[in-house]
DNA sequence: GTGGATGTTCATCACTTGATGAACTAGAGG
DNA sequence: CCTCTAGTTCATCAAGTGATGAACATCCAC
């Protein structure tokens, strides 16, 4: 105990001459990631550091989707996961490693499962794609993780469609992520919907993605509005309904002929 | 200045006994608005302070737009608006009062002026009432806005967007500003969709709150995702096809009759 | 079984945050 | 011209913020 204080003391007058402008946001030493997870040998102690990591981003997951980043604390994070505030550091070097480490975990999963979908429909259906068809294999993937009993998952999609209509997020980060297995389904599209422009595409796209987002939200705002008769989690309500409003409105917008 | 540094030191003990647990978003004390506007008799001290707190607003409704409620400080405000921290707290009381003003200011004239165009729009055409028709005067305001000079409403748009988004603002505080306007909309979309069933009603209208939040976030996506083909800011260019599209999604979810 | 690495806990730092009291200033009202 | 008050500025507070070093613990390899 006493050494603690001692050192801690020792400490104080070792970092009194610290003074420079760093702000947050800025990285302040570079960060070595403990334990890059290797091949599938994994010792006991690391399956329960890996554990550790896991519930940590969990905890984030669920808090940023709620609060934001800037709405939330290093602590609250630590709090939520039942571990010390000093791992989130020593695991993700800094608050916003961990804001990153969030969507690193999930993005590849999810992006893979809905190119394979789309690779799967293109593959069955050859030159006859419909804007349907094509919808439906671009969601579909998104709609199963919602069924899951993981939570995290909707977590996750909640953070992501916050993070979608922020300035700061929403632009860039957002493009990084997501826009290759947009481009697959714009690729799908033109197919069923054969002479689009593509000012008309994109813009479809911009109100299909909105849409998508603020469902997946989940504000509880369509319970207010219809006094309970919808609910944000029945994907069961909102999965076709949103792939057949959606395709009527690209049609709308981007078939050749007019009505 | 010496009187000032030895009151400062006397406010030191005079402090030095409070302990109480609050935490952030608790009000401490009650906050006596400061000269409730009245009349247009406006002398020049009056006319001079109205400014500041229009600026002070100003600064807030374009930095809470950017980067949330949490991710700006009251002396980023301040400094933004040009003004001393201390103001903020003697014009709205807490950071939170600041941004709560910050919605009351413009929300009740945007919806004023939808009703509005909404109620002109039945007086117009009377029983015949169109998806389109009743969708495009929903919106016409906000477009007009859009199109005027003045950054703020822009500002404002996307401060709304990213609130409508989150589950702390999305739920209870869109409801409380925005659902009047958004049932008299479905009311006209009754008469346009005779026999609708709610649930569609109400999904399609999700549907196109996400898409017309989405676009009025700008966060820079669309230009990313189409190349610079397709511009955010280009009201001409997104609000008929909102319009369409969403008209031809009410629609296919809504209509009685299947194709 | 021992020694070194990996993971965890604790105390504390430098700095930021929202908020406030008191001093100061300039108009309005007499 | 003087006074009073709404408005402004300044210094400072208590609580909280992200981050870090050092002590401690545990497990694995040797």
């Amino acid at each position: 105990m006493e050494t603690r204080v001692a050192k801690a003391a020792a400490n104080l007058q070792q970092r009194a001459g610290r003074r420079d402008g760093r702000r947050i946001g800025e990285r302040s030493r570079q960060h070595k990631k403990p334990r890059p997870q290797e091949g599938p040998a994994k010792s006991k102690k690391a399956l329960q550091s890996q554990e550790t990591r896991d519930r940590i981003l969990d905890a984030a997951e669920e808090l940023f989707a709620r609060h934001g980043l800037y709405g939330v604390t290093v602590r609250n994070v630590a709090d939520h996961a039942g571990t010390d505030q000093a791992l989130i550091n020593y695991y993700f070097g800094t608050k916003r490693g961990m804001f990153d480490a969030v969507f690193e975990r999930r993005a590849g999963g999810i992006n893979a499962a809905r190119m394979a979908a789309m690779d799967a429909y293109e593959a069955k259906v050859g030159a006859s794609v419909t804007v349907e068809g094509a919808i439906r294999a671009f969601l579909q993937p998104i709609f199963e993780n919602d069924r899951t009993a993981d939570p995290g998952w909707r977590h996750f999609s909640a953070l992501v469609a916050l993070a979608n209509n922020s300035k700061e997020w929403g632009g860039q980060m957002m493009s990084r992520y997501f826009d290759a297995v947009i481009h697959r389904l714009i690729g799908l599209l033109r197919k069923g919907l054969p002479g689009a422009k593509d000012e008309d595409l994109y813009w479809s796209y911009q109100m299909l993605s909105g849409s998508l987002m603020l469902i997946q939200a989940e504000t509880g705002r369509i319970e207010l509005l219809s006094k309970g008769k919808c609910r944000s989690d029945d994907v069961d309500a909102f999965g076709e309904r949103l792939v057949r409003y959606a395709a009527a409105g690209f049609r709308e917008l981007c078939e050749r002929k007019r009505r």
